[in-house]
Formats: C-alpha cells, structure tokens, sequence
DNA sequence: TCTGGCACTCATGGCGTACGAGTGCCAGCC
DNA sequence: GGCTGGCACTCGTACGCCATGAGTGCCAGA
C-alpha cells in the first residue's frame, strides 16, 4: 500500500502534467505544490511509484509522466467531479433550451460538449429497443409497395420501404395501420414482437402475405436492426492532442469514422454511472492513447443512450467528468419535457 | 499567350508534385517526361510560367511548384475528367444498391467517395425546397399539442412539435389532415404556402387559430427555415493533407464543422454542371488551402442537392472530377428508383 | 525516515562544415 | 531566334561536435 504523501505526489504529477503536459521532475513539483517534504524525498517517492506502474519516465534524464494505471488511480481515489460553475450550468440549459426536434437537441448537445470539453464528442441517438412507439405510419407508394414510419417517444423518426408480394388496398392498408396503432402505440419496442403476432391470421387470405412482410420490415427496424446512430463533434479539438500529432491523431479520426467501434465503445461501459476507460483500457486499437468518458442518459429514470467524450489520456478528469455528467442531466431534462 | 510546349511543361508540373508532393525541378522533369528539350530550356520555360503566376518556388535554390492560378489553368485548359475503370463502377453500384433509406444512402455515399477519393467527402441531403411532398402526418401528443411529420418524394422526413393556442379535437385533426394531404400531397414544397393559405376559414371558429398555427409550423419546416442537412466523412483523410499538419488541418477540420460555411461553399457552385474552387478562390479562409470539387445530384433531370469532396489544392483533379461525377450519377439512378 | 550533496545520464540547441539539388546566365550552335 | 551545354552561385539539409542544464540515483549523515 502507497502512503499519503506517495498519492500525494501522484497527485500532483497528474495535475501538473495534464496542466504543462511536459514531464514533471522532483524539484518543479515541490516548488508548485506545498508538499513540506525536499525534493530528494520527493525522488524516492517517484521511484517508488515507478517501481509499481504509475509513472514513467519518457528517457532517462527526464520527469515523470503517469501511465494508464495512474491515471487510473487518480481517478478512482484520488479526484472527484468537478461541478460545474453556475454561469457554465446557465450556459448549458439556455443553450439546450432552443432546440425544435430531437436532430437539433442532439446536434446542440455534441457542440456544447466539444465546447465545454474542448474534446471530441460523441452523442448516441436514443435507442430503439428501450422506446415506446408513439405512432406506425403507412403509405401506399405504389399498388404493390409501401412506406412504413415509425415515430418513437423521444422523436426519433425512422422509415422503411416494403415491397409486397402483392397489391394491397388502401384499405387493407388502413385497416393494418389502425389495428397495428392500436397494439403497439405507448408500448415498449422490445414488447412489439408479442403484439403483433398473430396479427396476419385475421385479415383475408390475399393480404396475410403482405401484412407479413410489412411485420416483418417492423420488426427488423425495431428490433433485430438494432442500428443505434450517434453524431460527433468537436474533431478540431483533436489538433490539441500533443506534438507527435500525425500518429495518434489518424487512428483516432479513423476510428471515429467507424459507427460501430464508437458504438462498442459506449456499449461497453456497463455500469449505469459515469465510466471513465483509460488508454489501453479501451479495446479499439486507435484508441489505446485516449481516455473515453461516457454516461447514459434518458428522459426518465431509465438510460435510453449514453453520450461522452474521447480525448487525450492527460486530460483534466475531474471537469471533464463534471461538464460530461452535467450535460447529460440537462439532455435528460430537455427529453423529458419534449 | 503561352507556347505550346510551356503548357506542357506546366501539365508535367503539376503531374509531378501532385504524385510526389515535392518541388520539381528541371532535370527530373525532363527526366520522366519526354519533353524533347533540355533542362536548360525547360529552366526558361519555367522562369517565363514564374513570371506570369502559375509556378512558384518556396526558396531559393529549390524546383518549382504550381499556383494556385497554376491549378486553374491545368483544370480548365490542360486536363480533362478521369473516367472510372468499369471495376470501380461496379463497386459504386454494388456499394450503392444496399441502402435501405436515404439516412443509408446518404451515409454510403459519403464513405464510397471519401474512400474513392482518399478525401474528405460532404453530401448535402436532398433539399427540402426543389422536392415534393409525399404525405404530412399530424399527431395528438397531448390536448393543445401536435407533432408534425412531413415525408419528401426523396425519403426525407422532418418532424416539429406545435403548441397549439387551443385545444384540438381528434376529429378536427383528422380533418386536417385529410384535407392538407389532398392540397399537398404530390406538390413542390415552393407551391405550398399558396396552396394552403385559404385552409383555415374553412374551419369552425374555435380551429381556425390552431389551424393557422400548424400551417405556420409547416411552412417554417418546409420554405423559411430550409435548414438543409449534410453528411461529411472521411476526415481521416485529412492526415494526408502534408507535412505541415498542425497549422493547415486545424482550421480545416474547424470549417468542416460549421454546417453553414460548408452548405454556403456549395451553394456557392452555380454552375449546375461540376465546379472547382482551388485554393483562394473559397471564400472561406480556413479553406485556402484546399480545393473543393462538387456538382449537383438528383433523382430526374434535376439537381436536388449536392456532393463534394474537400482536399489539398494538390490533388489529383481529374481523377477526383472522375469519381464525384459518376457517384453523383449514381446516387441521382438509386433516388430515382427509390 | 528525511535531507543535502554529488556524480552521472542524456535530450536539446547552437554552430560550423560539407554536400548537393536546383537555379540563372552566357556563349556557342543549329 | 531558339535550343543547348557549361559554369558559378545560392541555399536548404544533414551531420558531427560541444556546451548546457534538467533531472536522476545513490549515499552518507542527521
């Protein structure tokens, strides 16, 4: 087990570094911080955190940085969350306060997390599977083919083409599209599936085929085609990211690129809280310099997405997770309301 | 009025520097093209295309490297547009044909040219004013508030909540919306407000302040607010830009994300046939380093919105040309058919 | 357990030199 | 008049060398 003042050092050289990001040596800490101990005391106290993996030294005549495992510490035991400034909280509802629809509430809230975090953003849609349906929209496009929308409590719009097998009416297809309604409006997406079930048996035997094509269009939108979207934001702020820029930076914006790794990435954090993941904790190869902190977020209680950023291992963790938290709850809010 | 022969020299020029990324001298020019000349000659050639503007050197005793009025002459005069090889075609089409919404074809788009052209790759969604209205859906959220859906002929849905001055019955919103898709249904946005003006009279007293409302609302989505909508993608591309990174992408990535700079670069394009805007010619400063290729796309026989790619000035012109025009194509058959 | 002292390491930056790519110009040739 | 070979010149780049100094590890003493 580390001593007081050891955390105390890492502490330290966390902050330094994060606020410098240059290596950090035993004189500069002590002069910066009020440690009450010399600088040869404070050398000890380095090696001693080197020999267990919480810094390194880039060479040999140079300060220490922190590896992934301090960051990790500082993190758990070492910094809180730091709130938000009042002006800062303003800032943020009046900012959301504006949004018409739920593009634009997502759209804002990426900028406005970019903005606060000076980092990359990245905000998932609510999810599909942990909806209500608020209405199921069809329209005929043509005899044997049909539009089929889908509206969700949080806004999302989703929408789909059908091609029957054969032509189908306007008014079988008003028929399908009230009962359809009247089964699954204010249900759960995941409970749909039961809804609708034995929906094709009651409707004549020319239509069933239809219907069941169109059932099966619902479902796989809603359910198997779990395809979550997400935006991101604030990719400028990546130019932040250090000197030896051109290495980390491709991967990353590659790996931004790619839905389903930023996905994975937010999927991941499995607990319902705030997750921090630190350089090599994140599984994405060109990810292993970056630290993600994400969240969920919902209108309820419940989580229906999560959103977060990803930014350079020495980041500022404890205002990064405050303005992260902070957003969330407003998003949530805002949600909510709509 | 430039001898044949310094033309070709320019040709060679930029031909060179765009593969090689470097300044080029006389000796290799002469070297990897036959020019039938001397160094020597092809060295008065170039002091004359220095003096007119089109080549520069960064110093002194280094080749040559074209202007940005250079890049202007070689694109209208020197080059034409690389066709695609049938393999790439066919990928296009192949990539292209899996869509299964405009959300999907939209992205597939941007990641086929961002692929295709090592570039960064924007598509402006089909715009809301040049397409028709396939269906408007009206929905009682709560007594006194009403969500809003208008699908296009192009498979653009946008939705908007209205808060109504007093509350609306189910029957007068059925109504409503069988009378406003019988007036709208079919017809170009541009059309609409006169088409509905005289809606609201035909409404009890007690409807007509709602009604007048909606139609607002409907207008505002539709005519006033044609907050066009884009994709961008292929960023990581942005790594390839040269050498000195830093100072040139940041700006870039920072215009990238300001949809109304981007949405006025190509709007900017008047001509309806394909544009490039090399270097200084953008009005946007963060984009004088850069060229942007773009032309319009539509379903019919007209433009409906636009793609483009944004890449260094160096880049190579024709077979970028190439490869936007045919994706434009392509994407303008799948809208088509969709 | 802390501290001051000391020898050691090594990245950084300044400086001078050699190299070579590329140029401009000029005299001569076709 | 236009093209060519030759030649002197410029200047950016790479390299080696050295001084500097920040930072370290270790040790003896308080």
């Amino acid at each position: 087990m580390l001593s007081e003042r050891r955390l105390e050092v890492l502490r330290a050289i966390v902050q330094d570094y994060v606020g410098t990001e240059e290596p950090v040596g035993s004189k500069a800490l002590t002069e910066r911080h009020k440690l009450g101990v010399s600088p040869a005391t404070v050398r000890n106290d380095m090696a001693a955190l080197e020999d267990e993996g919480y810094i390194a030294q880039p060479h040999t005549s140079a300060g220490r940085i922190p590896t992934d495992k301090g960051y990790r510490l500082f993190v758990d035991k070492l910094a809180g969350v730091k709130p938000l400034s009042a002006a800062e909280r303003r800032a943020i509802q009046n900012f959301l306060d504006g949004a018409v629809d739920l593009d634009d509430v997502v759209g804002r809230t990426v900028r406005l997390l970019a903005q606060l975090t000076r980092q990359v953003a990245v905000v998932q849609y609510p999810s599909l599977t942990r909806s209500t349906v608020r209405h199921v929209e069809l329209l005929s496009l043509a005899p044997a083919r049909v539009m089929l929308v889908v509206i969700t409590d949080t806004g999302r719009v989703e929408q789909r083409h059908v091609d029957c097998p054969a032509p189908f009416g306007e008014t079988s297809l008003a028929d399908l599209r009230a009962r359809l309604n009247s089964r699954v409006a204010g249900r759960r997406f995941s409970d749909v599936p039961q809804l609708v079930q034995d929906l094709p048996e009651s409707f004549d035997r020319d239509d069933q085929g239809t219907v069941a094509t169109v059932l099966a269009t619902l479902l796989e939108t809603l359910v198997e085609e779990t395809e979550e979207r997400l935006m991101i934001g604030g990719t400028a702020n990546l130019t932040r990211f250090g000197h030896d820029f051109p290495l980390v930076i491709r991967p990353v914006l590659e790996a931004l690129e790619e839905q389903v790794v930023l996905l994975k990435l937010l999927g991941e954090a499995k607990d319902p809280g705030m997750t921090v993941r630190i350089g090599h904790e994140n599984a994405h190869e060109g990810l292993n310099s970056t630290s993600v902190v994400s969240v969920g977020y919902g209108s309820g209680g419940e989580a229906v997405a999560k959103l977060g950023v990803v930014g350079p291992t020495r980041m500022d963790y404890p205002g990064t997770m405050g303005a992260v938290r902070a957003v969330a709850r407003y998003v949530g809010q805002i949600l909510a309301e709509s």
